[in-house]
DNA sequence: GGCTAATCGAGACGGTACGTCACGTCTTACT
DNA sequence: AGTAAGACGTGACGTACCGTCTCGATTAGCC
């Protein structure tokens, strides 16, 4: 550990950091993220209020402490070599992530809470985990042709109609993920 | 009057309602979402609180009521007969819906409580407003040819991408709106 | 009817009224009197709160209509010929009343309220129900006997204990009439 | 500090405590025991509502608890050494506590809202308040002789006239409280 | 081993909104 | 004019959570 980063006094408890955590993920699958409170957070965590508080100042910001690299490990998806089956592999992945997920869950409520808090906001934009996870998909389909339009465009041309469907309500089982995945090839020009 | 809809005792209030209703988009505008309450909105609109519960059951009720008849007008776009130029222009104008208008403010923020809140999610189920938006334009375009895919796919194709990227806090004006028009028009097969 | 007490008009339900203070009745025995509202009342009765709101007041005032008869009659007692009988008897109609009756306990109830109430108050001074009942008794064990104190310290020295006794919450049932009866008559020098 | 007393947490606030219990006192004056509410309590004592809800459930227990002292110091009177004088002593000591002292008025109130709240009802019956100052009494006139009656009897005797008088609404200026005393001690059997 | 300092738990504090209830008034149509 | 129906503004109810605060207890590094 960094000598300027040691302090006196009692260090931080990880078992209170963990446990938080830990009682977010519980606390949005069991009764969603409107119901949870930092109140409830701190119970279940056997925690004080205080100590939660002391460290985060919103709800929010534990939510996207504990979704960040589970999002990240979930969303990337191993290389087949054909183009067309990297891309649907990871559409498949992006609705399973945003769908089944917990820490997908949680992402689809920070995005609602971000529709409405400014804060949540900008944690959101400090990390941009669908484009994030887009990027290498697309590089790596692309090989060494170039990309005809800016990333952002590419991965929100990607990200975005799974995105809505997902989001807007309807049924994940129906969305055409390979016509989706053909879709985006051929606009980039890909095979 | 008709002899159905004639009720016996105080008729309710039209002023009562559309002042409810006023309140709500003007304080969604001024303090967001999550800083609305029912109090606030009650006392906003002049109204006691008691009337407001008697006719909804949460700000998101009031929220919808409020946004559907905006949304409807503000997402119709007249034909201009080029294809390309009237999926772009209803593009532009779902973007502006969802960026500028106070009724897309709404929707956005009931998309938000609908990722946490069932009741929120059976609410906009129950009118597809950007669904039902994008149809026309869809057909219209269309003409006697016949759609490639069923139409929710085609709605979430044609409004994912920039659904998404104003959701996710992007700059809306670099989305690149005609050439997402020129890619959704060669994906139908049109022109 | 007088010509004089004629009013044009839909001339007040009967029915209405004794809907009401039969409700009241009903309503003090099965939910007490701090639960009876006005609203509850007319709802029991099968009247608009607007009728009942046109007749009386408070609930203090139905309550007291309803209870002024019920209470002589039960408060009367027939002659023994035996003062100390007769006394007693009183003594015991009396407690019966307060404690068993359902005008009695309306009476309790008003008696309660008056102490923070002065409408009630008054209301319960308009008719000592309490002080008119022991009267005849008085007179009739003094028969031609001169009343050595006024009536009304007379009655309350009568009325009192037994009323202290029921008001304050001890058993009814350890009260001892008989030696309270056998007091009061020695301390008004019959017999 | 006694061990056990000592417990963790913030402490409970004495100044709060005792806001409370003079802002009764004062409403009950100001503005009587109905119009007394539990928002009003709060805002009087300059305690938030939910601070009051935490010490006690009704007002019916802060106004018990803030008037058991007053009412004990009130209803005590000095011995004289003549029977007759200290019951007459004690009588008006009762008086002037039912009609006079602010504590006397919340007793008065706690009785009527106990003949409709049972609650209240053991609040009151939990300290016989007018019997536990009767008794010295009684028993300092008694000397050493016998009581005749069981002693809750003998309270009642005494208390029931004046009390009766009082909550009935008789002019408190007309009970002849001499008469009492003496029809009261020539019923022990004293002197 | 004592001192300093930050953490932890527990829980009371002043607030504010919740959703409900009853209040008493009113506006209708009907009798 | 009286009535049933029912919406209206008002305001207290009791609860929940907010974010802050004051405690005592704990746990480290430092002298």
């Amino acid at each position: 550990m960094d000598v300027k980063t040691r302090r006196i006094g009692r260090p931080r408890s990880e078992l209170a950091r963990s446990a938080v955590l830990h009682a977010v993920d519980d606390l949005l699958v069991e009764v969603g993220y409107a119901a949870m409170t930092m109140k409830g957070i701190a119970e279940r965590a056997g925690v004080s209020r205080q100590t939660v508080y002391r460290w985060w100042a919103t709800k929010a910001e534990i939510l996207f402490e504990a979704c960040v690299e589970d999002a990240l490990e979930e969303l990337a998806v191993r290389p087949t070599g054909a183009p067309v089956a990297d891309v649907a592999a990871y559409l498949e992945a992006l609705v399973r992530f945003l769908v089944r997920s917990p820490a997908g869950a949680a992402y689809r409520a920070l995005v609602g809470e971000a529709q409405h808090d400014a804060a949540v906001a900008r944690l959101l934009a400090s990390r941009d985990l669908l484009g994030d996870s887009a990027r290498p998909v697309i590089e790596r389909v692309l090989g060494r042709a170039a990309l005809p339009v800016p990333m952002d465009q590419a991965t929100a041309a990607l990200v975005g109609p799974a995105f809505f469907w997902v989001l807007s309500g309807r049924d994940p089982g129906r969305l055409d993920v390979l016509r989706l995945a053909r879709r985006f090839l051929a606009d980039l020009g890909v095979r």
